[in-house]
Parts: C-alpha cells; structure tokens; sequence
DNA sequence: TCAATTGTTCGATAATATTGGAACTATGGA
DNA sequence: TCCATAGTTCCAATATTATCGAACAATTGA
C-alpha cells in the first residue's frame, strides 16, 4: 500500500479541522491519539465495521488532524499536534483539555 | 415573535459547538460578530436569502454559540463569549486568532 | 388600519455524510 | 506458496444539511 498523503501544515484548514472533530467519534479517536501517542486503525474501532472507521480515518487525515503510516501490515495513527498547534495555537489544548 | 431558547452555559455539546462553526458563512459571522460586539441579521446576511441565513443562526443559536433577542422589529444578535469561554477555556480565542 | 420592514417557518430539491457489506491489496508468518 | 491479518476501496442505502422561494408573523410608523 503506497503512502497517504497528508496535506502540509500550511494549508490546513480551520473549517475543515472544526468538521473532522464535530463528530462523536473522530473526537473520541482525536483523544485517546493525544492520550496514547499513536496507535492501530484497529486498537481504535471500538467494535465499529471497518469501513465505516477507514471513511473516519480519511477524514481525519484530509484535515491534517492525524498522520498516518504503514508498519508492518498495521497503519500507525497520530495526532499532528505539532502542524495544528503551529497553524492553530491554542485549538488542540482547548478541545483536549475539554471533560466530555 | 415569541423569545428563542437558548441553551443554558453549562449544557453547551462541544460537538454542536465545533459543528456550527466548521461552516464558512457561519465561522464569518462569528468573526463579524466577534468584531462589532451585536448584529442584526440583515446586517450580516451578506446578500443570502433570509431563509438561508435564518437557518443558519438556528444553527448558531441551538449549539449555543450565539444569543439572539427582539429589538422592535429586528433580532440582536450577539456571541455569547462568556458562556463559551467558560465551558470551553481558549477555545474562541484559538479559533478568532486565527486568520483565515 | 394599512403598508413596510425584519425574520421565521414551511416545503421542495440538491448536495454531502454516514454506515456497513463485499471484494480487494499488502504484508508477514508458517 | 498458502493463509491470516489489517485496512482500503467500491457500492448502495440511509440520513443529515444546505439552499431558497413562498407564505406567514410581529413590530413600527404613517
């Protein structure tokens, strides 16, 4: 499987970050990224049907929210928190640090 | 016309809150309304049907990001900062700071 | 009371998103 | 080589949203 591609840290979109988190789940996936560093589509599902959660990761990744790439026959997630605190100062921290 | 309701502070959804902003006309109005403190909705129609921008602040007023009030025949509208910098700290802020 | 102004609500249409099954691809291990 | 695992892609079904005209409601002023 070729490399995604993910958009540079320049032309990320603040309309497009505040959709990819409008949903219950990719927010729920946003955080536990933050909390854990990085992990599997899988480790990540919570039970859901693997093509609903790819369409979630592509999501993800269109916006610049997560990096993804291949290990072995797994894909790595991770936050790109480093591009969105650059872009967005300030963003990631007032959503991570919400309680629900 | 009757008062809207308006979410109280502390039951605002993050992700209402995130959804209603990651639309371009609703982000601008924010910002607009960020700026000149009260609006009425013609004010910031920017040429859109009244139809459209009507949904538009439901939108805006049922996430809680805005409060809206009859004044004679116009409807004030106004962010309600307080609120959402309460139950959201840095939030606002993040998203007004940035440019774009 | 009548007309003008401001927005809302209703209804229809179009566009976009979400969901999930099935087939497919890539990798690693036996 | 063969099989299992991990995700993607394709597809169709469903649901949600956006858009805008038309009718309606509330207020103000003549």
């Amino acid at each position: 499987m070729r490399p995604f591609k993910h958009p540079p840290a320049n032309e990320l979109l603040l309309e497009r970050v505040l959709y990819a988190l409008s949903d219950p789940v990719r927010l729920e996936i946003v955080r536990r990224l933050a909390d854990v560093g990085e992990a599997s589509c899988g480790d990540l599902d919570g039970g859901r049907p693997k093509s609903s959660m790819s369409h979630h990761f592509r999501v993800m990744r269109d916006a610049g929210l997560v990096c993804t790439q291949s290990v072995g026959t797994t894909h790595m997630n991770s936050l790109r928190r480093a591009d969105l605190d650059a872009r967005f100062p300030g963003l990631l921290d007032a959503i991570l640090n919400q309680p629900g």
